[in-house]
Order: structure tokens, then sequence, then C-alpha cells
DNA sequence: TTGACTGGTGAACGATCGTTCACTATACTT
DNA sequence: AAGTATAGTGAACGATCGTTCACCAGTCAA
């Protein structure tokens, strides 16, 4: 992307930080105020520059300016790939995408998630309390990681169905595999693959 | 929150179907389109009454309407508690938050994302491939995961700061702890604490 | 020195947008 | 029978918004 001059990169922060106070993007008489520009025709300069150089689109209506996808992923949470010298990460620089939770998995209904609960899948990287993002789906292939409701209880486990019976097998050895067969009378139902996690640590 | 009539829920959801699609609120007017409402005034009676019922809040401005946190976290990946009986989930119901990215970690540039190369830290659920959500700090707690450039290339593992010397110790027993010293020439920097996890996992 | 680019002011036009007023109709409760 | 909530139409007002025109000034390369 063809560089910024210093007041093209103040114009475009400026949208950020209004997106980020408000939620939407703002209007010219909005960032001329922001920049300190008393005409509209200078603000649409600057969008004008940006949006030729591949920063910014600009849709004929009210607040009708996006971002373009590299701009919309470093205002998340950016990917950085090699961490130079300098200071951690200069701005829109760097980043090889962002953490974008609907573009990575998907939106509802057909993703949501799940809280874990228990110790049964460590051995998979899944620990307590993480959230399981699953793919709803009615069936999962065998072997897959999968949420599994149980009489109305979720579960996340290995995944296994076969003539009249499923078995879920945890990632622990000390949790031996559950079998459970269709004349039980147990409601098993698959909620779908898991395809993703997320977790919070620390503080 | 109060029960919504069928004709306001599927305004609230021409609301969210218009946000997904342009990624802006819509107008009463485009609104009204949505819906086959000819009257702006028609769509403001749904709309005042999705306020009063604490759904969205309606600011005097362009493309003025907010949705509220619970919406707003049910619109994208909702986490849920236990699972029904009957449809996996329905519309706006049975969840206890959201997935987002935003509100779990905050944003950039107090907070970004390493991807982890290597099995070092199996041991505390960190795989290979996933994304180290990371809370910028120039300095971290001994004991804390930590992401660390180390000249340059960045590196997840527990820290500890000792006199004249840090030490990283991997969570699995096949690697052994390392321990950089200051007169070694190499240049150390934390990054920050390690205070999130995402993974994509499946096809 | 003639453009091209950047960075502005000021005024104005027409379209869009939020808001309001007056009026109609149905359904349910009191 | 009166009142309240829902669900509309139609018209209009003023504010906001995107767009455009004319004009000015500085910088920098051809």
């Amino acid at each position: 992307m063809d560089p910024l001059t210093l007041r093209q990169r103040r114009c475009l922060e400026a949208v950020l930080a209004h997106r980020r106070r408000t939620g939407l993007p703002p209007t010219y008489r909005e960032l001329g105020r922001a920049l300190g520009i008393a005409s509209t025709q200078g603000v649409r300069r600057h969008l004008e520059a940006l949006e030729r150089k591949g920063y910014v689109r600009m849709r004929a209506t009210a607040r009708g300016l996006e971002l373009s996808e590299e701009i919309e992923g470093a205002a998340g949470i950016p990917i950085l790939g090699r961490i130079a010298a300098g200071r951690p990460v200069e701005a829109l620089e760097n980043f090889e995408g962002a953490v974008d939770m609907g573009a990575l998995y998907g939106t509802y209904p057909e993703v949501f998630a799940v809280r874990v609960v228990g110790d049964s899948m460590t051995g998979a990287g899944i620990r307590d309390g993480d959230l399981a993002v699953v793919r709803a789906a009615p069936k999962v292939e065998n072997g897959a990681v999968a949420a599994v409701a149980i009489d109305g209880e979720a579960t996340v486990k290995r995944f296994y169905a076969e003539r009249g019976a499923v078995t879920l097998v945890a990632a622990n050895p000390r949790y031996a595999p559950r079998i459970i067969r269709e004349n039980e009378g147990r409601e098993v139902r698959v909620l779908g693959r898991v395809v993703g996690l997320v977790r919070r640590m620390g503080t």
C-alpha cells in the first residue's frame, strides 16, 4: 500500500478513533472537527487520497466510510509475525492478519461457543474454562473432536459413532471412554464439530 | 428483558441483517424497505418499543441505532450455557455472553497476538499454530507465561527474571530451561504477558 | 515556469435522515 | 364503553450529510 503523508495518517487515525469511541464511522464534519479542518472539502480531499491509496472506501451514504480489509484487521487484534527491533509494533505495519472471530470461525447461528468444564481434554490442549468454538452440524465424522449434548448437558469429547452406540473418548488417560448405547434411553445429540478454541488466562 | 412481539422481533432481525450485510446500522427508511413499511413513523414505533424493552438505544444522529450489550453479544458468537432440548439455540436466547475479542482481551495496541511455533508449551495447553494473545507490557511477574523476543524472534515461555539473567521455561519435559545472561550480547525484550489463546482446528 | 500534489477556506445544492403531527384500524383489558 | 398497546399511512420541518464549484497557497519535480 502506498505510504501516507503525516496529515493523511492523522486523518486515518481519527477515523479509527471515532469508530472505537462511537462504533460508527465519522461524517465529514465530525472528522473535520477532530482534525481542525473547517471545510468539508478539506476533509474530503484527505479521504480521496486514502481511497486512492487503498486504505478506505467511500460509499455515497450517511457514514458510508469503510476501511479496507487490511486496515479493518489492524484495528482489531493484529497477528504479528516477526517482532522488529523498535517499538512492539508501529501502527498499521508488520501484521499478517487479524484475530477476528467472524472471519476466523464464521458467525452465529452456524457457529457458537461452549464453555469447557473439567480436565478431560487436556491431552488435546483443551483445558478447564476454555471456550470451545463449535460449528453446528447434526453429525460429525468419526474421531473428530465434537460438542455433544447428553440429556441436555454439553460435553466436548472425541466422537465415534458405531452401530447402535456412540463412544466419547477423553484426551486424558484418567478418563475411560464412555459408551452410550441407543437402548439406554439417553438423549444423545451432536451439536457440532469443535473448530476452535478461545482461552482467557492470567488476570 | 421483556418479550417481543413477532413484528418487533422481525424488526430486530432486520437491524442485525443490515449490520451484517453493510457493516452499518440501517436508517429508518432502509428498515422500512426491508420490512415493507412505507412510513418512517411506523418504523420508529417499533424501534421505540425495542428501546423501551432494552434491546436497542437510539442516538439522534445518522445511523444512530445501537444494540444493547446483550443483543450486541448475541450477534457475534454466543457462549451457550445449557443446551436445551429443542433447536441448538433459539434466536437471542440461552446465551451467557459472547466471544468478542475486544471485550475479552482489549484492543490494539495494548493487545496483540503472536502465532506459536513448536510444541514447547503443550504442557500448558498451548500448541503449535495457536495464536497467543499478548497484553503488551515491558515486564511481567516471575512465573507468568510471557511472549519474549530474543534477537527479534518471538517465543512464548514461562518467564523468570533473576539477577543478571532471564530464564525461559518450556511446559514440555523434552525442552530444558533456557538461561540467557545479560553479558551474552543477546537482545531480550519482554513483549508482554500472554492473557489468552485462540486456536483454529479441524477444517 | 509550468504542472501536479498536498492542504486548505467558503458557500451552496440536493438528497438523506431523525423527528413530529394528524389520522386510521385492530386487538385485548378493565 | 373506555383505555391501552400494536401496527400502520401520509405529509411535513429542520438538521445533517455527501457532493460540487470557485478560489488560494505552499512544495517539489520536470
